[in-house]
RNA sequence: GGGCGUUUAGCUCAGCUGGUUCAGAGCAUCUGCCUUACAAGCAGAGGGUCGGCGGUUCGAAUCCGUCAACGCCCACCA
C-alpha cells in the first residue's frame, strides 16, 4: 500500500483533474437525445472576486449538475459573467479618478474604452476561481452580458416592449443616486433606519406676525417649497384658510392648501410641501398645481434654483441652515427622531427623490403569468415559504424604471429627431428609415438623428439570461434552445428574487410563452459566528483561495454544504471545513486499507458472508433515502447520509468485520465484493467531492483514457434485503456491549474473553460478533453466572465471565437502577393499556405496540431480578 | 404599520398528514487508547420537562389559541 502517503494531498491531485476534465471535454454538452438537466449560472460581477455566498451557491450547482450527468441525463451548467452596470462604471470611474482623469473630461467612446480594458483586465478572475472549486460549467459557452449575442437580444426586446406599447418615456418621480449619477429601480434601494432630528420651523403668515409651526427631518428643502399644507378638517387651522405664509430665510409666500393627505396628530399637523424632492409632495404638487423648484443640482449640491448655499453639499447645507435659521428666531425646537432613510444598493449614498425624464416598463399585465406560474407550482420555489414574498411583490407592483444615466450598459436604442420625437429601433438604420417615414423629410441622415445617452438597468439584461444564453431571442426556432429551455433548476440567493428571479420568469413568458426554470432553490445567507452578514466590508469573510487552499476543494465544498439547510442562513466556521478535510483524509486512508490487501483463493469466511450481505442491504438503503433528498434539494441531509454510510457503517463496521487478520490475505470473493462497493460509495460522493472521488476511482481500476467517474452512474438500489439489516443492527448493539464491558472494567481490546447468551438470540451474525469483539466462544442458552458483567439487548440478557474481576456491588447498583427504571416503564404501559378509551380509540396497530412494550418489559424485569438473585448469592 | 418565518442537547439542525426505531444527527464535551488504514484517528460515555401559558384529544415536540424573543420582506406619515 504504500506508494499512497498516509495523508491525502489536495494539492497534488485538484489541479491534474481539472485539466483531465477539460481536456477531455467532459464539462461539454451538445444537445442529444438523452434528458436535458440544466442550470444556467447567476451571472457574477464581471470584475468581481469570489466570495462565500458564490461558494456556496456554487458548490450546490455542481453538485447538482454531476448528481444529474451520472443519472444518465445530458447535464450541462452553462457559466458567465455579468456587466454590472453602475458597480463597474463606478469601479471605472474610481480607477480614473485615481490617475486624476475626471469622466466628464472623456468622451463616452474614450470612456467605454477604459470601461473594456477594465473588463478585460478582471473580468473572468472569478470564473478561474470557480474552477478551484471543481464546477464543471460548460466553458466553452461562457457568456456576457454585453458580449454579441446578449446585446442583441436586449436591444431586440427593449424594441419589441416598446412595439408592443409596454415601455415608454416620461418625467416621473425616480430614485437619484447623487454618487453614481443615475436614477434606480425601486429595487436597488435600500431602506434603514435612523436617528435624526425633527426640525420645527417657523413660518410667519404673510403680512402678519403670527406664524405656524412645521416639522421638517429635511430643513434644506425648504429652498424648494412651494406651499404648505394641513388637513382640511384640522380646527387648529381652518384661520389659515386662504392666507399664505413665509418659507423661513428664503423669505418666499407660498400659499397654504388643505388636503386630507396629513395626519393632524403629527408633528404640528403642518406639512411643508417640495414637489421637486419627496414622492408625496410632487402627488401634491400635482394635485394643485404647485411649481416646481428643484433646488438640487444631479450630485447632490445645491443648484442655483435653490437661491442660497449654492454649489454646497446637501448635508453640509443641512447643518448650515439650521444655525442659520435659528440665529433668524426661526426654529421652534428639535426634537430626536427615528425615520427611514434610502440608501443606494451599490454607492451607498442617500437616495434623493428626483424628477427627471425616463423610460418605463408597464408591469401591470406583462406580469400576470408569472404569478400563476409560481402560485400554481409550475415553477416551484425551495423553500415554498418565499412563494408569499413573491406573491407580495407581483401584486403590488409598480412600472420598472429602466433607464439609467450610465454609460457602461446596453444603450437605449432610441433617436432623437432634430424637430423634437423620437424612434425607436434596433440599429441606426433603421431608426433613420422610420424618422424619415415619420417626418416626411426623407433628406434627413444618421448625423440628423441622435441616440438617447442613457443605457439600460443591468437587471434588463438579466432577466434575458435563460433564454439569451441559448439565442432564443434572436432565433427562438433554433435546437438549442428547444432542446434546453426551459431549464431545470435555478439556484440564487433570496435577496435577487426580485431583481432577477420574479423578472426571468416573466421574460420567460412573454418570449418563450414558457417557464425560465422548473425549481428555484434559494440558498441562505453566509454568517459568521455571531450572525453578521459575511462581506468584503466588514472584513469577516475567508478568502475562498485560501480555504481551498488549506483544505481541499472537496473539504471546503463539504463545509459548506453540510452548514447549509435549504433557505436557512448559515453560520460559516472553519470547523466545517475541518470536518470535510477529515473526510477526505478518511476516504484516503479506507482506500489505503483496502488496496494494501493481498487476495487468496480462499473459502469466505462466515463472518464474511454475513458482512457483505449486511453491507448490501446498508448501501441500498441509504441509496433510497439519497436519491429521495435530492428530489427535496436537502442536499446537506444527504451528504450527511453518505458522509455517516462511509464513516460508520463502512469504515467502522464494514471494513473491521471483513478485514483479515495481521498479515493474512483476504478471500478473493470478500475482495471483489468489497471494491465494488467502495466503486458505489465513490460514485455516490463524487457530486459533493469531486476531486478526491476521482483520483481513487481511477486507483480503484485500470480506466481508459478519457474515462471518468463524472461519467460513470450513480449506483442504483435493488430491492433490500431487510433481513440481513435487522439481524446485523442486533449484532452490532452485542458488539458493543461487550465494547462496553471492556471500557467499564478497563479490559485491553486484545484479550480475548468469552460471551454467554441467557435466552434467546438469532445466532447467525456470530460468526460476526466474535471477530469484532475479540471472542473466543459464544455459548448459546448460558446459565447465569454470577461473576460476570452483564448486558441486555433487546430482551435477551449476555454476560461476560470475568473470574474475579467483578465488582458485585456496582454491578448490583446498576442493575438495580435499571429494574426501576424498567418497572416505572411497565407502569405507564399498564395505564395507558388500562384506559378503556386508549384501547377503544386507538388504532390496533398502536394497541398491539403496547402490548409488546408491556411484555418485553415484564421479560427484562424478569431478567434483572435473576440477575440481582444471582450476584447476592 | 402590514406580511412571513424561526424558537428541539453547549453549537448547527432533522423530526411529513398527532401513537413502538419519539425525543434524534453531526460537531463540541468527558473517559480510556499512538490497537499492524487513518491521533485529520479508535473505543466508550454523559447531555434536552422540544420558548412560556392555555386548549383540543384516550394520547401533543407534532393540531388550535395566546404571549415572548429573534430574523426577513414589504409600506409615501413629513
Amino acid at each position: 500500500m504504500n506508494e499512497l502517503a498516509t495523508k491525502y494531498n489536495p494539492a497534488e491531485v485538484e489541479d491534474k483533474w481539472y485539466s483531465y476534465w477539460m481536456e477531455n471535454n467532459l464539462f461539454n454538452s451538445v444537445p442529444d437525445k438523452r434528458e436535458p438537466y440544466t442550470i444556467v449560472i447567476p451571472p457574477p460581477n464581471v470584475t468581481g472576486v469570489l466570495h462565500m455566498g458564490h461558494m456556496l451557491n456554487n458548490t450546490i450547482q455542481d453538485i447538482l449538475i454531476r448528481r444529474a450527468r451520472m443519472e444518465g441525463k445530458n447535464a450541462l451548467w452553462v457559466p458567465g459573467t455579468d456587466h454590472a452596470s453602475i458597480a463597474t462604471e463606478a469601479k471605472v470611474v474610481a480607477k480614473l479618478a485615481s490617475k486624476g482623469i475626471k469622466k466628464t473630461d472623456l468622451t463616452r467612446d474614450e470612456f467605454l474604452k477604459h470601461a473594456w480594458a477594465w473588463t478585460e483586465k478582471h473580468g473572468g478572475i472569478i470564473l478561474e476561481q470557480l474552477k478551484k472549486l471543481g464546477a464543471s460549467c460548460d466553458w466553452s459557452r461562457t457568456a456576457f452580458t454585453m458580449d454579441e449575442i446578449r446585446s442583441k437580444s436586449v436591444i431586440k426586446v427593449f424594441v419589441d416592449l416598446y412595439n408592443k406599447g409596454l415601455i415608454y418615456r416620461g418625467v416621473r418621480m425616480v430614485n437619484w443616486d447623487p454618487a453614481a449619477l443615475t436614477a434606480l429601480s425601486d429595487e436597488e434601494v435600500i431602506y434603514r433606519e435612523e436617528h435624526s432630528k425633527l426640525y420645527y420651523l417657523r413660518y410667519y403668515i404673510e403680512g402678519e406676525d403670527k406664524y405656524i409651526v412645521v416639522a421638517t427631518t429635511r430643513p434644506e428643502t425648504i429652498l424648494g417649497d412651494t406651499a404648505v399644507c394641513v388637513n382640511p378638517n384640522d380646527e387648529r387651522y381652518q384661520w389659515l384658510k386662504g392666507k399664505k405664509v413665509i418659507v423661513p430665510l428664503v423669505n418666499r409666500a407660498v400659499p397654504i392648501i388643505m388636503d386630507k393627505y396629513v395626519e393632524m396628530d403629527f408633528g404640528t399637523g403642518c406639512l411643508k410641501v417640495t414637489p421637486a424632492h419627496d414622492v408625496n409632495d410632487y402627488m401634491l404638487g400635482e394635485k394643485y398645481n404647485l411649481p416646481t423648484i428643484d433646488i438640487f443640482n444631479d450630485n447632490g449640491t445645491i443648484s442655483e434654483a435653490g437661491g442660497m448655499y449654492i454649489g454646497k453639499d446637501r448635508f453640509d447645507v443641512r447643518k448650515e441652515i439650521v444655525v442659520d435659521l435659528d440665529a433668524a428666531g426661526l426654529v421652534e425646537k428639535i426634537e430626536d427622531y427615528n425615520n427611514k432613510v434610502g440608501y443606494s444598493e451599490r454607492t451607498k449614498v442617500v437616495i434623493e427623490p428626483k424628477l427627471s425624464m425616463q423610460w418605463f416598463l408597464k408591469m401591470d399585465e406583462i406580469t400576470i403569468p408569472a404569478l400563476d406560474a409560481v402560485m400554481d407550482d409550475d415553477v416551484k420555489f425551495y423553500p415554498p415559504k418565499f412563494k408569499n414574498t413573491y406573491r407580495h411583490w407581483m401584486t403590488n407592483i409598480k412600472d420598472w424604471c429602466i433607464s439609467r444615466q450610465l454609460w457602461w450598459g446596453h444603450r437605449i436604442p432610441a433617436y432623437f429627431l432634430p424637430e423634437g420625437g423620437y424612434v425607436v429601433a434596433e440599429t441606426a438604420e433603421d431608426a433613420l428609415e422610420l424618422a424619415k417615414a415619420k417626418t416626411g423629410n426623407n433628406s434627413l441622415t444618421i448625423n440628423d438623428i441622435r441616440q438617447d445617452e442613457d443605457c439600460l438597468d443591468t437587471w434588463f439584461s438579466s432577466w434575458l439570461w435563460p433564454i439569451s444564453l441559448f439565442n432564443g431571442i434572436l432565433d427562438p426556432e433554433n435546437e438549442e434552445i428547444k432542446y434546453y429551455y426551459p431549464t431545470s433548476d435555478l439556484v440564487t440567493g433570496p435577496d435577487i428574487i426580485f431583481f432577477w428571479v420574479a423578472r426571468m420568469i416573466v421574460a420567460g413568458y412573454e418570449y418563450m410563452k414558457d417557464k425560465p426554470f422548473g425549481s428555484v432553490y434559494f440558498t441562505g445567507i453566509v454568517r459568521d459566528k455571531i450572525g453578521r452578514k459575511m462581506s468584503k466590508s466588514l472584513g469577516n469573510s475567508p478568502d475562498p483561495l485560501d480555504l481551498i487552499a488549506t483544505f481541499g476543494a472537496d473539504g471546503v465544498r463539504m463545509g459548506m454544504m453540510l452548514a447549509a439547510p435549504a433557505g436557512n442562513d448559515i453560520l460559516y466556521d472553519d470547523k466545517l471545513c475541518e470536518q470535510g478535510r477529515n473526510f477526505c483524509n478518511k476516504i484516503w486512508n479506507a482506500f489505503r486499507l483496502v488496496k494494501g490487501w493481498e487476495t487468496a483463493d480462499i473459502e469466505q469466511p462466515e463472518y464474511a458472508v454475513r458482512a457483505t450481505q449486511w453491507f448490501k442491504a446498508k448501501l441500498d438503503e441509504t441509496l433510497v433515502e439519497v436519491k429521495d433528498l435530492f428530489s427535496k434539494f436537502r442536499l446537506s441531509e444527504a451528504l450527511m447520509a453518505v458522509y455517516r454510510l462511509f464513516w460508520d457503517e463502512f469504515s467502522s463496521w464494514y471494513l473491521e468485520m471483513i478485514k483479515p487478520a495481521y498479515g493474512q490475505p483476504i478471500d478473493k470473493r470478500t475482495y471483489e465484493v468489497t471494491l465494488s462497493y467502495f466503486d458505489a460509495l465513490l460514485r455516490l460522493l463524487h457530486p459533493f467531492m469531486p476531486f478526491i472521488t476521482e483520483e481513487l476511482w481511477q486507483h480503484l481500476a485500470e480506466r481508459k483514457e478519457g474515462e471518468s467517474i463524472m461519467n460513470a452512474l450513480i449506483p442504483t438500489a435493488e430491492a433490500l434485503n431487510a433481513d440481513a439489516l435487522a439481524s446485523m443492527e442486533r449484532a452490532k448493539e452485542v458488539v458493543i456491549g461487550v465494547r462496553g464491558v471492556r471500557a467499564a472494567k478497563n479490559i485491553a481490546p486484545k484479550e480475548v474473553l468469552e460471551l454467554n447468551v441467557l435466552g434467546e438470540f438469532n445466532s447467525v451474525e456470530y460468526s460476526v460478533i466474535a471477530k469484532l469483539a475479540n471472542l473466543s466462544d459464544i455459548n448459546s442458552s448460558a446459565e447465569k453466572d454470577a461473576s460476570a458483567a452483564s448486558f441486555m439487548v433487546g430482551t435477551t440478557e449476555f454476560n461476560v465471565p470475568l473470574a474475579n474481576n467483578i465488582d458485585v456491588e456496582a454491578e448490583l447498583e446498576k442493575l438495580n437502577k435499571e429494574l426501576v427504571y424498567y418497572k416505572g416503564f411497565k407502569e405507564s404501559v399498564l395505564r395507558k393499556l388500562s384506559n378503556e378509551r386508549f384501547v377503544n380509540n386507538a388504532p390496533l396497530a398502536v394497541v398491539e405496540g403496547e402490548r409488546k412494550k408491556l411484555a418485553d418489559a415484564e421479560t427484562k424485569i424478569k431478567t434483572i431480578e435473576e440477575s440481582i438473585i444471582a450476584l447476592k448469592k
